[in-house]
DNA sequence: GTCTATACACCGATAGAC
DNA sequence: GTCTATCGGTGTATAGAC
């Protein structure tokens, strides 16, 4: 924010270490819990029972400490859609993680501070790009072993799928359910179309 | 936040007046260009061109001026959507409409705000609700009219295009857009098998 | 590695004059 | 209607001791 240079060398505590996960696991909590006004240097170490002092020990700036946080949620992510295309039926799979695994409001948090924070806007490209990557192969080797399904190309179905699970989750949250349970509906029909 | 009564009675100025509409016109600008963390009382007065104080003589809190900007925003898009479905191509136009009116930048800063602001919430849940209401009342006019179209109720086709539309925008605005134009396309087919 | 102490800027909100 | 002046609080980030 101001003008003055930033954290040039200081010395920095190791990343991975207790003290480091306990500030990211308390830096997810306050985000999704209390919006990332609260997202505090003083919050955090109160939470993990610190002084505020070691949190930038740890971390060069509250930037980088989001950054971090998003990071290491996106890799463990990634982890599990890896996991879950070679199981049984990898595309019912999928789906659920889509549409249960996230909290909306984290989401929601995470897409106003990219807009604003080049390095963690990077970083949500990247993750958008591997994942849909993965949904896509997916969705290729289902449609190549049922050749009889219809012939949407997979990265559209990829997106589309994205886009409503997106969608009903948010508003889950808010409480809105018009056309929810139609939607759901129709998605597992397509689901039991092409897979088992 | 504090536990101090806010505003209890104070002197406030006349809504819809020049200095009302300019401070919203400023305080949506800021949101979006720099995020809520920017959009301070003493940021708009600067834009504004006025004092500080001034700002809270027209708004009560920060909290009240960004449910005022939310709410003056939701009601010209209400009035937007209803000039929209009584045009000769309806379903043409809200597609067109939900795809290229809002800033994606600026929704997201929206949700995160609603996840913790009560009042701005429920503003967001009843804009959600009118706006696929109308959505859905021009959808059943269209398919009425065209009784060979497939059977998809309208509530979910409105939720459907609503959660694409707003993934393609997010993703155009972060530059990710892998699957995009296969989506387009398909949705295009849809739109011109069920009008004209 | 972790702490004390602190610089400095900015924020929301108000009292009361003009 | 608009302004001056200000309170009390919180934020990031750093210097330097132990």
């Amino acid at each position: 924010m101001a003008s003055t240079k930033i954290g040039a060398d200081r010395r920095m505590g190791p990343p991975g270490s207790e003290n480091w996960h306990a500030m990211l696991d308390s830096g997810e909590d306050i985000l999704r819990e209390e919006g990332h006004a609260m997202l505090t240097s003083r919050r955090i170490a109160e939470r993990v029972d610190v002084k505020q002092r070691l949190v930038y020990y740890y971390f060069r700036t509250m930037e980088d400490l989001i950054v971090a946080m998003f990071r290491r949620s996106s890799e463990r992510d990634l982890k599990h859609l890896n996991d879950v295309i070679i199981s049984p039926k990898p595309l019912h799979e999928l789906w659920d993680l889509c549409f249960n695994t996230h909290d909306a409001r984290l989401i929601s948090e995470y897409m106003a501070l990219a807009n604003h924070i080049p390095d963690l806007r990077t970083e949500v490209i990247r993750f958008i790009e591997e994942s849909r990557a993965i949904q896509v192969q997916a969705i290729t080797a289902a449609l190549q072993s049922r050749p009889s399904a219809n012939t949407m190309p997979p990265a559209a179905l990829a997106l589309i799928a994205t886009g409503i699970g997106l969608l009903l989750n948010r508003e889950d949250q808010l409480g809105v359910e018009s056309g929810h349970s139609e939607v759901k509906v129709i998605l597992r029909e397509v689901l039991n179309g092409l897979e088992d």
